[in-house]
DNA sequence: TGTACATCAGTGAACGCGCGTTCACTGATGTAC
DNA sequence: TGTACATCAGTGAACGCGCGTTCACTGATGTAC
């Protein structure tokens, strides 16, 4: 059990495995840093040249799931036969199954990403829907009044029975059934958006933490 | 701030106001049932002869918050102009109102009725949905065969809508601007509904923790 | 109206605990000459 | 190829902390007779 070299090598890398591990054993947060690094065989002072804090691990952590999520989205929704109707509900789904696949994990992404800080991570399950309503918006299977702020409509239908299911609240029997529901809500949310009347006033731009770090990193960026 | 008579009268319901106010004040973790007697002025053992653990009292205050979330729901509803999808649009556009009312409120709620145990709770968000959709299938507004498990459909969306609002994930200005997204989120889904082919099997029903206690509550009660 | 007594709802001290973080330190590594 | 030395990435002991919970207790209340 214990290691051969006095240096790790690897450590930041070891210790978010660690932490990723006693989130999935243990729940979003019960577990601590100290366990994180007992359980790699390492002093908890250690941890200490890796983050400023434990909550700088529980963000970078956060960060690398909430990456490892979009990414997985994005390639469903490459993967998806049909028209772009069946990539997004290709992405929709599969955040859907991601958080019922390891609730505990899915928890500490949507609580941790709430505190501001932390690099920007692409992709992002935001953007993989906002990239998909933009190329059904230019074949025409959405009007331009009803696509500034779809994507926040789409990401919280499918948030929201990620984050039922999740926490319990809901269940279903067997991943066909959740297949099922998500299919559903993604399928009458675009319908209704596609059936949207133009609104009198432009719909509210809601703004998310996401896209203002990448804003914020890209000031001063290349032009 | 000392109390005047010995026995306090009420301390199990001011203990539930105190930690109330407390997750009001510093989220829906920050606070121990320590800071919850000392704020009443009395000592943290009197706490064990109102609840049988730290647990106990979150899951009471969580029920207590949720049961007013219903109510209002439902007043809601019934304050409405118009027919019964507008009706449908006041309640959902109150669950969102209400979670960023008092985010750390609601997520405490959120987060704790994932423990099964405590009172079943009426009204219950869910029930209001349900109530409302049965009488939009009645009057017609929606197809027998997309009646069941609709109420899952619309509250995963406000849900969503709620939670990424109440965890800062979303950010949009301005009460009147909330109010249009919920509205347009709970209009797409509603048109989405009313337009949803018949499925070549029927849809999968998803149980509820707060339908499955309130069933458990109801074996052997009244015919 | 008075007294005995059970019950209820408090007190206060103590418990053991594990936590995040700091600190002075030391062993290992890499680079300059 | 060897040596001096700066830097990096560990150690281990200690800190102060507040927590939930238990326990033997006592003051207050209500009821029976």
């Amino acid at each position: 059990m214990a290691r051969e070299r006095y240096h790790h090598g690897d450590l930041r890398d070891a210790l978010l495995d660690g932490a990723e591990a006693l989130v999935r054993e243990r729940g979003a947060d019960g577990w601590s840093l100290r366990e994180a690094t007992v359980r790699i065989g390492v002093s908890p002072s250690a941890a200490y040249h890796h983050f400023a804090s434990r909550d700088a691990l529980v963000r970078a952590l956060s960060d690398r799931l909430v990456a490892r999520l979009g990414e997985r989205m994005a390639q469903a929704a490459a993967r998806a036969r049909g028209g772009t109707r069946q990539r997004l509900v290709a992405a929709a789904r599969d955040y859907v199954r991601w958080a019922i696949e390891d609730p505990a994990v899915a928890r500490l992404v949507f609580a941790a990403h709430r505190a501001e800080p932390g690099e920007p991570v692409s992709p992002h399950p935001h953007d993989v829907f906002a990239a998909e309503l933009d190329r059904l918006a230019e074949e025409g299977g959405l009007a331009a009044s009803a696509r500034p702020g779809a994507e926040i409509v789409v990401w919280s239908a499918m948030h929201g029975l990620a984050t039922l299911l999740a926490d319990g609240l809901v269940r279903l029997d067997g991943p066909r059934a959740i297949d099922r529901q998500a299919e559903r809500l993604i399928g009458a949310v675009l319908t209704g958006l596609a059936e949207e009347p133009e609104p009198s006033s432009p719909w509210p731009l809601p703004r998310t933490s996401h896209t203002e770090r990448k804003a914020r990193e890209n000031v001063g960026g290349p032009a």
